[in-house]
DNA sequence: GGACCCAGGGAAAACCTTTTCCGAAGGTCG
DNA sequence: CGACCTTCGGAAAAGGTTTTCCCTGGGTCC
């Protein structure tokens, strides 16, 4: 009686529009114009066309739409891992904007290969009218190569200064900034800094932010670590010999390595150590102490690339450059040096 | 030089097989032929075909593929939450394991809502071959009834008794049924449950391990809870008041919550009270203690659930459900209850 | 040397929808 | 009352690919 198909053996062949036609005893043609709304059809064909399109269960084909507009209403997200909850977020924000827009989501997990990014994002490119690219490793030349051939790309943390391509990116300076103030401002005059992967793009940005923080007044060691939570674990022994009163880690994931290996040493956080991440991710406010770190709403991101891929006309031009400001947020694992007597402002809290 | 199109103006239209064909002096039958492969071509037009493909950048158009063959080499896989690094990662495993046989993956978040589910699934299956499930939240006939609907359906972590639904499910009551073992083997005679959702088909599994493995030796007294770490922060005081000397937690999330909670509250674990999780989420090693768990190799999840949309034929038969049998992993949150000398066996490790 | 068979390649249909073009009918204004 | 305009709906083409059908040419066997 509903209009799906409840049998259990042999599918029929799905309805086509002209099936609806036949039993509405129209032309496709104005099956099509009450469907789409191009054309006014008057009420009683209407009613007629309704009723079988009910009837039926008929829902038009979307590859013979696809063929006929040149356009496939999806939107493919390349992401590094999909494993790492960043990413999930922000393909989440992507997705949710899309969907409202009636559009699908495409995912791609390039597995953390740089080689495999442009395979995959001209590949999935086939099937979508243009590309969010997450964080791409890959080098500039190999993305400005890229944006040429892919109808709409939009980068996520990567801005090309040469190019024109569409990106939202976190402000990482000012993220990186804000956490040197903080120290600073708590009394620290030797940090710490385990540093991220060379060739992230966001590492490179956190590395001009440090040489302007860094000065007289605040002294910055740099530590080879890496991205991951056992990176920050084996690198967290190193950060202490520089005799460093805080620590600034490269991400949150980072921190929390370090911060575990801190357990294991039986060195108190904040009190003879601070511990500074990146990102917010949710976890941080879980382990103990929390986590003091720099928030970015990852789904934001995702939506602003998503509005960036619509203001991207299809014929590609707009090379508009959307920045998001994060946000310090103090929470327990920082605190003034052992000696410090801290200063006496209870919101360092940044906006 | 190469075959991209480096231009940053106008771009133009998409080489068609016709232009191919013009291009090499053969028949577009014969261009079709060269790149499928459906019938063999003498190896002189083959190589006009293969140069004039390169020297066009010529990509078939997926939409008129897939309006012939009425099959569209893509998987649509709908989840609750993208947050939730467990389904983050199940759709890694899909993602992964259909890259591979050259599918394309669709993703469509519900944002929890089980009202959203429906819809969701049918309006990806309109551009997918078939869609895997995640953890659905929707009625058990509204479950059938769309599995009638759409081509090819499979679950995950779902399995209804009735229909012949092919499933992918974590065997939740072994995993239920190894931490109350370890529980009972350490000593604990009284544990406390944090529910899960009563509308999850997990928690209802894990009801019925509890109900197998309750009994004088060991009591369980049930607390409601959530499936969220702020669940788990707040229903910790009522656990702590039933005067357990254990506590198992719905989830690995729930569990960070509870441990938070104890955190704030001074009380020690595993020496005041032990926990235990459900998932072994990549936090848990990182706390402290480290989270006693069981874990799901969630990428696995996603790789069988793809293998069993590869079974299902497009006629829709196979109803096989495939359990993972999750492994007990003992960490620092558990441990015998005070004044319990803790027994000798080094190696509790479940298999 | 002739007949038959096989392979290779071209023409055209089919897949399903949208949209343009066109024809017919009805209404309105002169 | 007639002519023109408006509105509605049908026929057909277009969009790009695959595959079937068929034809041609060359080789082989008798």
């Amino acid at each position: 009686m509903g209009t799906a198909q409840t049998g259990t053996g042999a599918r029929p062949p799905r309805a086509t529009i002209i099936d609806v036609a036949r039993e509405a005893g129209v032309s496709p043609a104005t099956v099509s114009r009450v469907l789409t709304g191009s054309k006014p059809v008057s009420a009683e064909p209407e009613q007629r066309v309704r009723a079988a399109v009910a009837r039926l269960g008929y829902r038009p084909n979307p590859a013979a739409q696809g063929l006929l507009r040149g356009t496939t209403s999806a939107v493919g997200v390349v992401v590094p891992d999909l494993s790492n909850p960043y990413f999930a977020e922000v393909l989440k924000g992507v997705t949710n904007a899309a969907q409202h827009a009636d559009f699908r989501t495409l995912v791609a997990d390039t597995g953390e290969k740089a080689g495999a990014e442009r395979d995959a994002a001209l590949e999935l490119s086939r099937w979508a009218d243009g590309i969010v690219l997450c964080s791409p490793r890959m080098s500039q030349w190999e993305l400005t190569e890229l944006a040429a051939a892919v109808p709409r790309l939009v980068c996520v943390n990567r801005r090309s200064r040469g190019t024109r391509i569409p990106a939202v990116a976190v402000d990482f300076e000012a993220g990186v900034a804000s956490i040197c103030r903080h120290l600073r401002e708590l009394g620290h005059r030797r940090v710490a800094y385990l540093r991220g992967p060379a060739r992230a793009w966001s590492e490179r940005a956190r590395q001009r932010a440090l040489r302007a923080a860094g000065g007289p007044d605040l002294e910055i060691v740099q530590i080879p670590c890496g991205s991951s939570s056992v990176d920050g674990h084996s690198a967290a022994d190193a950060a202490l010999a520089t005799g460093a009163t805080a620590i600034m880690a490269f991400s949150d994931y980072v921190a929390l390595g370090a911060l575990a290996r801190f357990d294991e040493l039986g060195v108190s956080v904040p009190e003879e150590i601070s511990l500074t991440g990146f990102d917010d991710i949710a976890l941080s406010r879980l382990v103990s102490p929390r986590l003091t770190t720099v928030t970015v709403n990852k789904q934001d991101l995702g939506l602003r690339a998503w509005q960036l891929f619509v203001d991207t006309g299809a014929d590609g031009i707009a090379g508009s450059v959307v920045e998001v400001t994060p946000e310090l947020v103090v929470r327990g694992s920082t605190a003034a040096p052992a000696g410090v007597t801290s200063p006496r402002r209870e919101t360092v809290h940044d906006r």
